[in-house]
DNA sequence: AGTTTGGGTGAACATGCGTTCACCGAAACT
DNA sequence: AGTTTCGGTGAACGCATGTTCACCCAAACT
């Protein structure tokens, strides 16, 4: 491969491995890491179909480093959406952010967001299981969090989990959702609209709640 | 191939068809329709690659008939629910009938929703296509029956739409979540016993909602 | 009885796959 | 200056893929 960019050698090593990620994510984008090539995503790189394995060990190797760095940014959001609560007052505003939000997080994501939404159900083994454990990390933090909001206090930790796992069922849905608009400015609107709603409802039912601990 | 069951020859052929479906959905359990190849196929039920093409033109067709075939039981089933919540008085019991019934289904034909499951995301794009239409008529006959309990009479259409897509989406991700317990009654029992707790939050929710039409 | 229909056959093709191996050459060390 | 490290090379392998074609032969028609 010819790397005009010029540089220290760890610096072109991350590069190409930079590079391989994003192909891999972009050639995968309307099937699936099962049906992806070793050869295609060289290819597509400019290297030859054997130095892939300077970087990975397999496809599936690189589809766990894809994972990772998609939850990784996944995570800052929602640290971010957190620190900002802190100081918020009103439940309608809390909906309000974590949407808006989790929308634009998506949209700058796409590419990520649609990988996870895919390899989620699709994927080889591996991929599958840590994402779903990835999301499970997920509902465990919100239901953390939802124990620190008014009229939760007594609630079971049963109930918590219930609740939170609820929560990221329909905002999973909602990521599909933009996912699958397209980009269509009003479609994409239409899907978050629907999550703000969906979200006060669910809200209202849990202040409505009775937890039977 | 060798058909030793004997029979007329438009029977014979439903059988060889019905063989290939049934292949094909054991084949891709653990990757996809799109990593799965037409001579995989022919191989495990007994033919050549070549008559494959008498059957379907392509792996994806058969792909299309598989979803088919999943929803036609499918809606079955929730006819079936329908029927019987005709004479049933409490909400309680429209929950725990639909759980029930559902768990039974999807655990009697695991394969299909496993496959659904799967497809739904990651499946070749009209395959896609067919599942999430089929999803999005679940939700609008949903809408319709909820339009007709008692305390919904004077909801917005809008927020008919979002309620039934918030218990869809709970329940699609039930499906996923019985089927990824891989057939272990006490992981089967604690998913179905959230989805209840899940539905009755959503109920509790919508009774306390005041839809502003 | 004679003919047509149509599911299944088997060879053949070009292409793409994962993986192996010995090798290159420049950056990074000593 | 001399040596090591290591990302990238290119040929080669055995195997699986989708699709084509001419062909077979028993069931189904006339």
């Amino acid at each position: 491969m010819t790397d005009t960019q010029g540089g220290t050698r760890i610096e072109k090593k991350e590069r190409t491995r930079r590079a391989l990620l994003d192909a891999a994510l972009t050639l995968c984008e309307d099937s699936s890491l099962v049906a992806l090539s070793l050869r295609q995503v060289a290819k597509e790189v400019g290297i030859v179909p054997t130095a892939f394995y300077r970087h990975f060990d397999s496809v599936e190797d690189l589809g766990l480093a894809l994972v990772d760095e998609s939850f990784v940014s996944l995570r800052a959001m929602l640290r971010a959406i957190r620190r900002d609560d802190e100081s918020v007052p009103t439940f309608d505003e809390i909906v309000e952010r974590s949407v808006t939000n989790l929308e634009a997080h998506v949209l700058r994501q796409r590419g990520h967001f649609r990988f996870i939404a895919r390899e989620r159900a699709a994927g080889p083994p591996p991929v599958k299981a840590r994402i779903n454990h990835e999301i499970e990390l997920c509902e465990r933090e919100l239901a953390t969090d939802i124990a620190r909001l008014p009229g939760t206090e007594q609630w079971s930790s049963e109930d918590l989990r219930v609740l939170s796992g609820l929560i990221v069922n329909a905002m999973v849905a909602t990521v599909e959702a933009i996912v699958a608009a397209e980009g269509r400015p009003e479609a994409e609107a239409k899907v978050t609209a629907v999550a703000r709603t969906q979200l006060q409802m669910v809200l209202v039912g849990a202040l409505n709640w009775k937890s039977t601990n």
